[in-house]
DNA sequence: ATACAGTTCTTAATTATTAAATGCACATCG
DNA sequence: CGATGTGCATTTAATAATTAAGAACTGTAT
């Protein structure tokens, strides 16, 4: 019941590494100089030098530090777990709930998500709590949280929502200047649609991943912490929304490839209402997708 | 080292309240019936007759169960706390990095800031996840979390971003049908804004108010979850900017209700172009606003 | 057969505990 | 004496333990 001391074990392994590089019988550094080598406080670095001395390692007497032998691989302490997938907890967790298409209004349990993504219980919390900021869940009465998303209202506010930032995205691509790294990026976008087009027959799964790519592009240009952080939630919930949504994909995405090619004109032509009115054009038809995929759903 | 027993408590004082109602005598309903009544669970309800029997105010034997007596009111378990001020957290938060002109890149303490509002911990922590969403605070490697928010970045990315949502609504609020409560609205507040204009060298103190009210009502037409989520944050910040910046704070309000109007009149004659051009103009005295009190604290 | 109570298991809020961080006072060396 | 470094004490935060509350299953009397 404490946390643990991950802390203390990486920085013990880390003034191994500082020792090997040193000779018998040499000074240590300070232990506020050995904090910023270690990145640690001067509580772990005092935990460290601890266990060095008795471990026979170093002679320590206040401030006089000597190395007595060269460490061996036997007096590393092995790290608990390199893991920690908490980092990309939000991937899993949309890709979870798309998966499995957990339906709007399922109860989600704290205890038992921390099961199946094996991650502390306080993690998830935090990371509902954040997700609850973009209405996708929220807390119940009676403790433990609901899942809202994926309704028919939640899709068609998240369309309109993208549909704001993203024709504001080409509003200001249309602005760019020549240099900026977007036309050497749209100029490649173009190839690879076109080349996807021309054997759209066999490979049409491959569009997914062209049209996260696509839409990335477009948005780079918008310097923006908060359209960012949507961008991430938006393209994800898209993202693998056309991934598992199969009717007509063949169709659907030839279709895109097009739309896609027509903003990337209007683009390079600088044509402001053209791309805006493409980019309208492929908005449309993204979020009709949308919400027939989820159509689909509700009857199957 | 357990969860409060508030449930329990508020649960125990309404089966008193359904017993006053009841003769001496009379049954009891099914512990069933009885969670209906209390909106609790049966585990909470028989933890209520235990009690009530104990007290020696209902005998209880499996399903029979009658009144003895009818209770006093010494009878009843006293609230430990009706307060629970969590829930306008976010907006005591703000209050008080602005009041107190907190600068970006302090480091947040859990347990200092929960003490300053009365608030457990691991609320806060949830609080502060749920700010890390909107680019606010980050969490510091050596645990802990920082105050990002209010720098000149800051603040141009949120003026940026308030103003494609806002242009976005006004774009919006031009089509809306005239049955539409914003009309009643925005008459209501075109009057207000008059009336302020004749007085506002004594009470210009007033403006803050009418513009948050101002603003919700663009917003208003657009129905999102995304957009209401963000509306939140953003009219807070410029809400309290504008609150603490004194600076020509009179022409200053003054210039803005003209702004507004302008606003007004355009919508009212159904001109899109012109609405966007008005609202654009007032957001960019909006945004030059914040900018330039940031300005001032950095150099105060 | 069905409505209810008895029982057991799960879940979530909260506290207790310990690792880590931080701050201050004093020591030592130039 | 001042700068640098250490010793000690306090504070903070991550995490496990603990208990209230919820939910499901089972038995039983009407």
């Amino acid at each position: 019941m404490a946390r643990s001391d991950t802390r203390f074990r990486a920085a013990y392994n880390q003034v191994l590494d500082y020792c090997e590089g040193q000779p018998a019988g040499a000074h240590i550094p300070s232990e506020a100089a050995l904090c910023e080598i270690a990145g640690v406080s001067r509580t772990v670095i005092r935990r460290c030098l601890s266990r060095l001395q008795e471990a026979g390692i170093i002679s320590w007497d206040g401030r006089e530090k000597r190395i007595l032998r060269a460490p061996a691989e036997s007096d590393r302490i092995d790290q608990p777990e390199p893991t920690a997938g908490g980092a990309d907890l939000e991937e899993r967790f949309l890709d979870w709930v798309l998966r499995f298409d957990v339906p709007a209004g399922t109860t989600l349990s704290v205890a038992e998500l921390s099961r199946t993504f094996s991650v502390p219980q306080h993690e998830l919390k935090e990371f509902l709590a954040g997700l609850s900021r973009f209405g996708l869940v929220s807390r119940r009465p009676q403790g433990g949280w609901t899942l809202l998303g994926f309704t028919k209202e939640f899709a068609v506010e998240l369309s309109d929502f993208r549909s704001v930032l993203e024709l504001n995205a080409v509003a200001q691509a249309v602005e760019a200047p020549v240099d900026h790294p977007l036309w050497a990026k749209l100029a490649e976008l173009r190839d690879r649609h076109l080349d996807l087009k021309a054997r759209i027959d066999r490979d049409y799964h491959a569009f997914s991943k062209l049209d996260e790519g696509f839409h990335q592009a477009i948005n780079s240009v918008v310097k923006n912490r908060f359209v960012a952080e949507f961008q991430k939630v938006i393209s994800l919930i898209f993202h693998y929304h056309f991934m598992w949504d199969k009717t007509e994909e063949k169709i659907r995405n030839a279709a895109a490839i097009d739309e896609h090619l027509a903003i990337i004109d209007a683009l390079e032509a600088r044509d402001g209402p053209a791309a805006q009115e493409a980019a309208r054009r492929h908005l449309r038809t993204s979020k009709t997708t949308l919400l027939s995929s989820l159509r689909h759903h509700d009857l199957g």
